[in-house]
DNA sequence: AATGAATGAGAGTTCATTCAT
DNA sequence: TATGAATGAACTCTCATTCAT
């Protein structure tokens, strides 16, 4: 009679409820500018009831932060384990990571503004998940240099931590300019990682 | 002749070591995370004194962010004005750029993680810096297409942003990794820009 | 025949049972160190639930207090009405008090530790089986004058107070070493108040 | 010019006075009823100023505790080192015990009633003092077996616990009737334990 | 130019208590 | 008879800031 396992329906949902409303008020103020009464007041609850779904502030960026990356990561597993050639699984790549500056993923945002404020036993399972999106990469890197779509000498660690500082980059434009076309930013970003900038056919240095 | 009142030549030095206590601990602690008491004691005096230098702590964030940002937006205006070719002014902005997580350029990471702390009001003057370095960036993208190293229809503005996003995205392997090289680190990131992952003179897509 | 209502065997049966839940974390933490929570815990149900037994808090604490304090006053009342000689007695007493620090008799120890954070109005019934105590002991005192084992001068209540002072005082001995003899300080207990330390047959002063 | 090694005698007079206002307001509410905002009232400062004294309400406990036992300790020290025989020994301990219940002895009191609350951490030094009473005491009945006042048999850890002990319950007397004359108590306490309660040259048991 | 002392506002957190179910 | 959920008031503690000296 009593819901054990699941802790109940009700209660899950407002837990999510309240990871949703902790992700968008400390993306707007950040995690030491927001107080967990804005939070509670954006999940319409008091303060103090706050504690009934967190045991600190600080669980409340874990888990809004662990939120944020999964579905992320859960986008990459995909894409890495596809079919498709290099240059479609990199744009694809490219495309998931623009792409979240533009949806309203709060949750990622605040991870990656925030996520330097948890104490390093919080930040574990975090750069578990980050070391793992790293890795993906890594392995679709290492399957390009099989379709001879990559140079052998390009080291695949130093190519992944490339193309998703490329990304923030470009990120930053999407953030700044809401008409800026996303998806032709990604398929710039996809040619210039593949070709540079020297025109096609000329090799320079 | 002699320096009068409150900008005598004491007070200047003073200043500036309060800009570069204030620098370092925030650097090390997050703005958010140091007190103004810990500014202090990094500079040898009490907690109090400080505001003889600063009027807040607020303010203390923009002039350490502006410290750490002058320093670096000069080396890129030498740059720019320099007469070397475009690859060689590529790698000495690749270079002066990943070079700041090696040195202890603090000033220059409290910019880069705090300022957004900054009140809108106290960030004019950083943005201008930002794009100013941008724009210089700009420059160079564009003496390149004049010199036929970088393709016409590639963006400047496009391409500016994803070469500084790269760097930062290098420069988590070289917080990470105490042992990177990041002149080799440098070298590889302008060759990747300029020629893609790519084989030489064969081209997908 | 068949129990009514709200005072039904099992009403009964929870009831004891919640104060003895009580007394067991009260006697741990402290009354102020527990939560009503930790007590619910204790007696395998949750924190709202504890109201159905208890209107407050410190109704709870009220009902620990005297149900640890009645067991030992009854004690202390079959030993008064007892037929034996003053020796006899006081070393019953001696035993009683000295035991309740071996016996795990919880709701005690909270009585003496904790009672005083009760409000006036809840220490009244406490204080009337407190003075029953002292008194049944003054009478025991009282009897002992009776039989020419206590001198005349000494007073009764006095006496009463001196007696459960060093029993108080032993029981430090015995909560901090555990392997403390309590029947043998008993028997040392009570030889010191009967003889004093003086040497048998000789009186200083 | 600045005062260094003594913080200030301005410092360390508010200090004293902080402790002797938490000592105040601890003994009036207990610990745990008594708020921060209580003490700081007592003292005539408002809450937060506090903090510049204590590190935190437990600290401000320790200090407490130790304050008021150090005196204490202090006298049975004197005591321990004078010359007088046991009897006059044991009449200065236990006048000495008694009459802090008469005097103002806030801390004291503190001291015995809510010690407990402090983490184990906190009471080491407290401890340390404590046995040292207690092993003085000792000394104390050592040397009244030299003198041939206390039979050889008696064991001076449980002879100086069950001083206490009486102490301590003759206490209650004092606290309960504002009257009692703790001259005269200390007179029949310590009476009673030269003595004991039989009359003088008969034998029992 | 610097300090000691104090302030006051606000934070996160705890918890006894309530009540619809 | 018991629960889950929420409440609200209190509490300790922190800290940027002020100011007389």
């Amino acid at each position: 009679m009593k819901p054990e396992k699941t802790e109940s329906r009700r209660y899950q949902k407002q837990k999510l409820a309240a990871i949703r409303a902790a992700a968008s008020v400390f993306s707007e103020k950040g995690f030491h500018g927001a107080s967990t009464a804005d939070v509670a007041a954006r999940l319409g609850i008091k303060q103090g009831s706050l504690y009934y779904y967190f045991d600190s502030k600080e669980e409340a960026l874990e888990e809004v932060c662990l939120y944020g990356l999964r579905q992320y990561v859960e986008n990459m597993d995909a894409i890495a384990e596809g079919e498709e050639n290099f240059q479609a699984r990199l744009r694809a790549v490219v495309t998931n990571h623009l792409g979240r500056y533009r949806e309203k993923n709060e949750a990622l945002k605040v991870h990656n503004d925030e996520r330097l404020y948890l104490p390093p036993e919080r930040r574990v399972r975090l750069k578990q998940l980050g070391t793992h999106y790293r890795e993906r990469l890594e392995d679709i890197v290492e399957t390009g240099k099989a379709e001879a779509a990559v140079r052998d000498e390009i080291d695949s660690h130093f190519m992944a931590q490339s193309i998703i500082g490329m990304c923030n980059g470009l990120g930053e434009i999407i953030v700044r300019d809401p008409e800026a076309d996303v998806f032709e930013l990604a398929r710039k970003c996809t040619d210039l990682l593949l070709h540079g900038t020297a025109p096609y056919h000329i090799q320079g240095d």
